[in-house]
RNA sequence: GGCGCCAUAGCCAAGUGGUAAGGCAGAGGUCUGCAAAACCUUUACCCCCAGUUCGAGUCUGGGUGGCGCCUCCA
C-alpha cells in the first residue's frame, strides 16, 4: 500500500516498524461541544483506514485521544458556571453517540490527557534536564532553537515561522517561537501539581506524551487535519524526538478540509454544520458517505445538495443489497454449476476495489468499484435469476466491501413474515390471477393499514414495511 | 512576504503519458391490470496560452480564477 507522507511530501511504501502490526496515533476533538462535519472527516477517513489494515491481516493499535484540559473547555465551563470536568464528560457522552452513528469503531484507546498528566510531567523533566525547554515563573516553554530539525514537517525555515509569531500577553518566552509544555496556574482554574508548581499541561505536550506512554518512542503512523501541521504536529515531533532521542512517527497522514461556500468550515468562522444537526434531518450514514466519496486529501465542499446526493447514492446500493436477500428466498435452484464461474467475475470488483485503496487510501475509486459491482449483481445475478448460492455469494461480496468502508450499517433485519399479511399476499396473488382487480385493490390497502406497503415483482410481491 | 493546494459533464467526483471510473439529476427503454419501485442504456475534445513527446486531463513554463497553513481549529 502506497500513502502520502506529509513529511517527505511524497506517496511511499506503507510498511510497519514491527511485522504485522501498525501503531497509528491520531490527534482526537478537544471536547467543549458537538463535532461538527468537518471533523468527521478525520475521523471517518482514519477509520476506513484502519478498517482497510485490518481487512489487509494487519493488527491495528489506534490511539485516539481527548483534550479534555483547555482554554474554551475553562471558558465554556465558566459561561455555563459549571466544573470543567462537567463540560469535558457531557461532550464525550455526545462524542459516543454521534461517533456510533456514523460507524465510528471506538480505538483501541481513548486517552485523555488529565488522565496522563504524570507522563506529561516526566516528558516536561526531561526535556528541562537535557535544556530543551526552560522554566520561567512557573511557565515551562519548549526552547524551538534547540532542535535543529524544528520545521522539518511543514518545511519551513524557522526564520519564516518567525514572521507570524508573537507572544502573548502574560507569555515569559525568550523566544517568539518557542511554545508552552506547561502553564502556571492562574486563580480559579484547574490545577496540577507539579515540580513547577501548580499548573496544567500545554495542548501539544498531552499527544507526545499519550503516544509515548501507549504506543512507544516510535510510532508508524500519526493522523490528523491539515490545520494539525503546524504548529501542532511539528512542536510534537521535536518534543517527541528531543525526549526520546528517537523518530518520532514514520508516516504523517493529513486530511484536506471541508469546505462550505469553498470556504473551510471552522468553528472559529463559524460557518459550521454539526454532525448532530445534519443527522436528525438525513441520518448519520450519508454523512459517512458524502465524506468517503472523494478523496482524503482534496477539499469537499459540504452543502445541503451534496447530503441529498449521498443518501440518493447509497440508496442505490441498499436496493441492490436487499433486493440479493428477496432474490435468495426466491431462488429456485440451491445452486448451479455456473456459480463459481460468476463469483469469480464479481471477485474482480475486489480486486479493483483493493488496488483503489492500497493508492492512498483512495476510498472514492474504492466506491467506484463497489457501484460497478452493484450493476454487475444486477445484470449478472438478478436478472439473470442466478442460484440462491450465487445470491448468497454475491451479498456477502457487497457486504465484505462495504464493511471496510464501514457503510451498509444502517440496514434493517428483514421482517419476519406476519401470517397476517402473508395470508393477503397470497390471496392477492389469486385474485390477481383471477384479474379481479377489485378485490386485488382492496387488499392492497388492508396491507397498508397493517402497516405493509405491497410491491410487485418478476418473483412475485414483495412486502415493504411503511 | 514564506510554504503549499486546487481547476474534469447541469451537480458531486476518480483518473500512477496511450484514445475520459463511478454517483446524483435529466433523457430514452424494460418490467407492469393499476400503482410504486427497480433495472438497463445514454450524456465531456478535462480553465486559457505556449512547450516536451509518436502521443498530455496526466509532464514543463507562463497566465487566469479559487483555497489553505504561517494564531485556536480535523
Amino acid at each position: 500500500m502506497r500513502i502520502y507522507n506529509t513529511l517527505t511530501r511524497q506517496k511511499e511504501e506503507l510498511i510497519p516498524l514491527h511485522e504485522g502490526e501498525f501503531r497509528i496515533y491520531g490527534c482526537g476533538p478537544t471536547v467543549y461541544n458537538y463535532f461538527h462535519v468537518g471533523n468527521a472527516l478525520m475521523l471517518c477517513i482514519f477509520d476506513v483506514l484502519r478498517r482497510f489494515l485490518e481487512y489487509r491481516g494487519y493488527r491495528v493499535n489506534y490511539v485516539q485521544n481527548f483534550t479534555d484540559i483547555d482554554d474554551k473547555i475553562i471558558r465554556r465551563a465558566n459561561e455555563e458556571g459549571v466544573d470543567y470536568t462537567f463540560i469535558s464528560e457531557r461532550a464525550i457522552q455526545d462524542y459516543w453517540v454521534d461517533a456510533k452513528g456514523l460507524n465510528i469503531r471506538p480505538a483501541t484507546a481513548h486517552p485523555r490527557a488529565t488522565e496522563h498528566i504524570g507522563n506529561i510531567i516526566a516528558m516536561i523533566e526531561a526535556l528541562v534536564a537535557k535544556e530543551h525547554a526552560y522554566e520561567a515563573d512557573g511557565d515551562v516553554y519548549f526552547s524551538t532553537r534547540s532542535f535543529a530539525e524544528y520545521g522539518k514537517l511543514s518545511h519551513q525555515p524557522l526564520e519564516d515561522l518567525e514572521a507570524g509569531a508573537r507572544i502573548m500577553v502574560g507569555e515569559r518566552k525568550r523566544d517568539p517561537m518557542d511554545f508552552a509544555l506547561w502553564k502556571a496556574a492562574k486563580p480559579g482554574e484547574p490545577a496540577w501539581d507539579s515540580p513547577w508548581g501548580q499548573g496544567r499541561p500545554g495542548w501539544h505536550i498531552e499527544c507526545s506524551a499519550m503516544a509515548k506512554g501507549l504506543l512507544g518512542d516510535t510510532i508508524d503512523i500519526h493522523c490528523g487535519g491539515q490545520d494539525l501541521v503546524f504548529p501542532h504536529h511539528e512542536n510534537e515531533i521535536a518534543q517527541s524526538e528531543c525526549c526520546n532521542g528517537a523518530p518520532f512517527a514514520r508516516y504523517w497522514m493529513h486530511n484536506g478540509y471541508i469546505n462550505v461556500d469553498n470556504v473551510k468550515m471552522s468553528k472559529s468562522l463559524g460557518n459550521f454544520f454539526t454532525v448532530r444537526e445534519v443527522a436528525e434531518k438525513y441520518g448519520y450514514e450519508p454523512i459517512r458517505f458524502l465524506l468517503i466519496a472523494s478523496h482524503y486529501r482534496s477539499p469537499v465542499n459540504y452543502s445541503v445538495d451534496s447530503v441529498e446526493q449521498a443518501k440518493a447514492s447509497l440508496h442505490r446500493i441498499y436496493t441492490c443489497r436487499n433486493s440479493l436477500d428477496f432474490a435468495a428466498q426466491n431462488a429456485a435452484a440451491p445452486s448451479a454449476p455456473e456459480d463459481a464461474a460468476l463469483l469469480e467475475t464479481l471477485s474482480k470488483r475486489r480486486d479493483q476495489f483493493i488496488a483503489g485503496m492500497e493508492e492512498d487510501l483512495n476510498t472514492a475509486d474504492a466506491l467506484g468499484a463497489i457501484f460497478e459491482l452493484v450493476r454487475d449483481i444486477n445484470v449478472k445475478v438478478l436478472e439473470a435469476r442466478a442460484s440462491k448460492a450465487a445470491c448468497e455469494g454475491a451479498a456477502a461480496l457487497l457486504d465484505e466491501l462495504c464493511g471496510v468502508l464501514g457503510l451498509l450499517y444502517e440496514r434493517q433485519a428483514e421482517d419476519a413474515p406476519d401470517a397476517t399479511a402473508e395470508a393477503l399476499v397470497a390471496e392477492r396473488a389469486q385474485a390477481r390471477k383471477d384479474k379481479n382487480w377489485v378485490r386485488a385493490d382492496e387488499i392492497r390497502e388492508e396491507l397498508k393499514a397493517l402497516g405493509f406497503a405491497v410491491e410487485d415483482t418478476p418473483r412475485g410481491a414483495k412486502l415493504v414495511r411503511i
